[in-house]
DNA sequence: TAGTGTCCCATTGACGCCCATCAATACCCA
DNA sequence: TGGGTATTGATGGGCGTCAATGGGACACTA
């Protein structure tokens, strides 16, 4: 399954392509779609990328909540601004005008691994933000329970 | 399974055409039929659209209502009010007249990915209802439990 | 024969594919 | 271990293809 870390900063060219980095590359890759998916997020001026699978997992998961409800349609708007993005043969993707928009990235653009998914934003605004989050668990002493390994079924109730 | 994201917006020729866009068809594509089914959403002018499997769920989902209960019968006022909609060698579908009147589209017709089907809006309708969808999540700090990798069929009863 | 609904063909504009270049790294060999 | 070379990832730009669109031809029907 796809495993993204690191931080890479590639530059944009004015098609507004960007290649994704060849170790994101790679994750992505055992899948029928040559391509990424990306949706933008709540809380920060980002976009967060995926492959298929997880896009679908997603997708799922919405579909648990009640049809119709307004919690579905609420978040549902995560898929409604989403984008599928197909690779070309050198390994980039083209930015659609929107993501540009709201990251506001023009000449670069920063990829950041996040396991199984992760990030593209705008050097500046990373930077302006990156910090905090460790600070903010360092404050909290923040605790994680880690799944037992060989163990992907565990009982979820 | 068919997979739908992102908002396309296709222009409606004077017999009442609209092309699907290609990457929906593409998802609508592994069945026998080659079309889609539509049908009206309770609180919007618009109407949603899957394919045939998902249309064959909704009906059993709705036969899980008591039968001859009030619930069921509102429900499947979904069903009556459905239709079946084949796709032309080119990839375009005719809006029917109702479609056309409820959701007030006339020259431009807004595809919605959804997920597992996706919606049909006329532009102005959409940005005015879901416009705020996205600031709306992201004031209420919306969250989403994951399904588990690795489970597509979690206990459904 | 008018009306309706498919199917087929033509146009065009965006986007995907291909090729070329550059730079960084890995590799090789003395 | 140093220098030279090969590989490949990142980048730029030209061009062909195909998706979206419009219109016409040909049924079948009422």
């Amino acid at each position: 399954m796809a495993l993204f870390v690191g931080r890479y900063v590639n530059r944009i060219d004015r098609k507004g392509r960007v290649s994704v980095p060849k170790l994101f590359r790679d994750a992505l890759g055992s899948q029928s779609f040559s391509g990424l998916y990306v949706y933008p997020l709540f809380k920060f001026n980002a976009f967060e990328a995926c492959d298929e699978d997880f896009m679908g997992r997603l997708s799922d998961s919405l579909e648990d909540l009640p049809m119709f409800s307004v919690e579905q349609d609420d978040l549902s708007v995560i898929l409604e601004s989403a984008h599928r993005l197909p690779l070309d043969p050198e390994g980039r993707v083209a930015l659609p005008k929107d993501v540009l928009k709201t990251t506001g990235i023009s000449g670069q653009a920063l990829f950041v691994g996040r396991g199984r998914r992760f990030q593209i934003w705008e050097p500046k605004t990373y930077e302006a933000n990156r910090g905090k989050a460790f600070e903010r668990a360092r404050a909290r002493d923040a605790t994680l329970q880690l799944r037992r390994p060989q163990d992907p079924d565990k009982e979820e109730d």
